[in-house]
DNA sequence: CTTTTTTAGTTGACTTTGTCAACTAATTGC
DNA sequence: GCAATTAGTTGACAAAGTCAACTAAAAAAG
């Protein structure tokens, strides 16, 4: 592989560090932390879900997913039920507490994403859309490899 | 613009996220964490620097990285002057000792990516690259308007 | 079976990362 | 020359992440 594209790739990834980054920064004024968030959005997305999978999919330390679920607990915001079929492990779901404000949530970082696609004119959302989806399609490839 | 274009650069960003994780993740069991990866990197590449471009560019806390720079110091890593010109600024360069550790790092890096890369077919690579210098393109332009 | 080993999650102790506000010293604008 | 601003430092603290020891359950080995 040539040298350029090696230094290409890690200058997009600080770009894109960047990018990441400022969303984030102004998305995060809410109540919940970016973890917090990405891990509801797991729930959120599969129900009853086992700790062991969000761990998997986000690449977190169990210990610290383990506290985290606590005070979502303590807030209300989920129930968790140990699995029927395997005492060891533990289904997550959001309550209809969770639910709501996990959505809430989620729509401010709609609107800030649309927000920043307003400034662009409409053929640059498409071209974004197709350039991701080419980069999303390649790396998947590797992935489970790196 | 259409909310499937909202919703899929939402979703090309957990993703990138995510690889962005992975490569840190192995990267970084050297002897630097990511931040203070990303704020040699600057200086690397801009000697004389001052510790404001420094928390322009990385976004961040000017009081987290006078710390940084602390410890930079105390392992002789950098060398910070006041300004002549502005007698409150500093201007940070590296050490030969720091560039050295800087370099090696960089390499690792540099490696760990063409490793990588390694397990695609010769033209993705040419491919990302496209499409990553068309989303930086796009993406810059809002870049400042977040 | 029942003993060993592995696995899922919890808990404790700790480090790293990041934030915020008060402060010092220098500079700029009036 | 004085008030307001600016660059960076310092203190205090909160959020994020790591690591290893532990508990309880399940799976594998005998």
């Amino acid at each position: 592989m040539k040298p350029t594209v090696v230094e290409e790739i890690r200058a997009f990834n600080r770009f894109y560090t960047g990018i990441i980054g400022l969303l984030d920064q102004y998305l995060l004024k809410s109540e919940f932390t970016l973890p917090e968030a990405r891990v509801l959005y797991e729930i959120y997305h599969h129900d009853a879900i086992l700790a062991g999978e969000i761990i998997a999919t986000l690449n977190m330390d169990k210990g610290y997913l383990s506290r985290m679920l606590d005070t979502f607990d303590q807030k209300r915001l989920i129930s968790r039920n140990r699995s029927a079929r395997d005492g060891r492990s533990v289904h997550i779901s959001l309550t209809a507490k969770g639910k709501k404000e996990f959505e809430k949530l989620n729509q401010a970082s709609r609107d800030q994403m649309k927000n920043m696609l307003a400034l662009l004119p409409e053929e640059d959302g498409d071209k974004l859309l197709l350039h991701m989806a080419a980069i999303k399609q390649i790396l998947s490839k590797t992935q489970k490899l790196i």
